[in-house]
DNA sequence: CAATAGTTTAGAATAATTATAATATATAGT
DNA sequence: ACTATATATTATAATTATTCTAAACTATTG
């Protein structure tokens, strides 16, 4: 309850009007401890999981979409399939694991700061991050 | 002529028959100096133009990914959009513009080897790639 | 409260990719 | 070389992710 002023709060600071559904994503995607890593999909589901009352697949779609140009949420490329958003907005590195589709934040001491001796000229350097694919040791070994 | 046989026996080592289409897409392909960065849009543009016989974009998929799977070329993730293809399969990192939506090979010698110190228990790395998201200079700051 | 601008929605439209099933081709065995 | 078999190509349909449309709805401002 106190939270959901939180999020109206911080939807109005972004210039976005805390209407009803934009609250209800704010609450799923952000009322926890750990980072949300999740597709468009992911999200209808717990959506309609944890909500009595169902959002248009559009409405989460500009919602996500709208949250990403504000800064709430990242996306992140794995494969052409489909996007990843994650609520973590901090520059950070990823694993994926093949096996579960799942992606996971790598600590950030786990790896060392990255130094690029020569960017492309006339360009500026906007992000740097990496992706380091997983799967599990015993493969079928082809 | 000489590099058309040099294909077939290409084509013939990995098991793949070497039919008409997938020769020409490995003379597409595989007949330059520098690294083919393309989507599978670029590559069929391609193909009506330096051909005078279509190939159908069911095929070109398919020797993409038959391509794919032994090796001949690598897959890249940018965007959830669509997918590139890399005809550098080696492990490498890239430069991507966002102004041109062009890859660019990152020179190995560039980017010091990143040593991840904490991997997922149970799981092994299969690549570990960085991705650098460039994107001109004098851009309007929003 | 009324006017207005911005939002949600169902459903249509697009775009990338994959599946289907008929036809064609490559190759191995004769 | 001819035939049988497995595999590949093709046009087209189907699927999936995403975006567009235009009408109905709602938050904000005065
Ligand atoms: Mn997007
Ligand atoms: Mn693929
Ligand atoms: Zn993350
Ligand atoms: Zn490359």
């Amino acid at each position: 309850m106190t939270k959901n002023f939180n999020f109206i709060d911080k939807l109005r600071k972004a210039g976005l009007r805390p209407t009803k559904q934009r609250v209800k994503i704010c609450e799923i995607l952000f009322n926890r401890e750990k980072t949300f890593h999740f597709t468009i999909n992911d999200l209808a589901k717990k959506i309609s999981e944890e909500l009595n009352e169902k959002i248009s697949l559009a409405t989460v779609y500009n919602t996500v979409h709208a949250f990403e140009k504000k800064g709430y949420l990242k996306e992140i490329a794995i494969n052409g399939d489909k996007s990843y958003f994650d609520t973590n907005i901090t520059a950070h590195h990823h694993f994926y694991d093949e096996d579960t589709h799942e992606l996971i934040d790598c600590d950030q001491n786990d790896i060392d700061s990255i130094n690029i001796k020569n960017n492309i000229t006339g360009k500026k350097i906007n992000s740097v991050e990496i992706l380091i694919k997983v799967a599990s040791d015993n493969q079928n070994q082809n």
